[in-house]
DNA sequence: TTAAACTCTACTTATTTTATAGAATTAATA
DNA sequence: TATTAATTCTATAAAATAAGTAGAGTTTAA
């Protein structure tokens, strides 16, 4: 499942991707827009900019905007950069691989190869999934 | 990410897979064998005898044995059954369904397409796995 | 100078996860 | 029938994570 946070940056995220282009949103109108509570979105919205996702404009009449095209924005990237792996274990990720502690070695970890199959097709199925792709619905 | 449970549930019935048909498994030799431990297995175990997943034998020389053929025991089982919802929202489950508290109504949640297709990539492939062809691997 | 916005750090609260402890019950068998 | 060895059950504890809040600081426009 994703996270609260996951979530409401995917909302936020869709938000901004639906202003006019060149619109500085601020925080109070994303929260109220899309139903999130303003002091948890600034933080959120504060971790996107440093993600690269969204600029901001600061002081009077400064607020956020979209900086990556709502084209390239994926539910992949959204959900590694706040939840983490996409795969079920650490051993079958990509991007935050582990060992298994408790497995003795990697050969003999009998969950990581069903758990790889799956981690490909769901990382297939959430690359193709974009801001811009949510939009259209 | 499977919770630590779930994980060991997978374990625990795959060495139970693994065992010659009619052997029952002391909980001490599934904990050593497959690196659980045993005091959490020991609810574990129950959970998957309340989920007609196993079956036991009380009293000395009792254990545990798999009920269900390791055929039938998919992934997608075993994650609602300890994990819940395979869908990245409740809005986008089959089994774990609620509305969205934070969407104005059901049409309205931009995310909830886009996260029904990624839940039905995923169910297939998490539907594929069973016990059986984790232990092929 | 003031107002209105973002920025930053710390804290709190609640929930869930991951166990652990120990007593009760069941069954085999010497 | 007493003993032993196993499951079963309930309660509790410890740790981690998630979710949200508070408030002071900084920046910018007018």
């Amino acid at each position: 499942m994703l996270s609260h946070k996951t979530k409401y940056a995917l909302k936020a995220l869709l938000f901004l991707a639906q202003q006019e282009k060149g619109y500085i949103a601020k925080t109070i109108e994303i929260a109220e827009g899309a139903t999130i509570p303003k002091k948890f979105l600034e933080q959120i919205l504060l971790e996107l900019k440093r993600g690269h996702f969204v600029s901001s404009k600061q002081g009077k009449f400064g607020g956020y905007y979209l900086l990556k095209s709502k084209n390239e924005i994926t539910l992949a990237e959204i959900h590694r950069f706040f939840d983490g792996a996409i795969a079920l274990l650490p051993c079958a990720s990509l991007n935050f691989y582990e060992p298994c502690s408790d497995c003795l070695n990697e050969s003999d970890c009998l969950l990581r190869h069903g758990l790889v199959a799956i981690r490909d097709e769901t990382l297939k199925a959430m690359e193709g999934i974009t801001i811009a792709s949510l939009e259209k619905k």
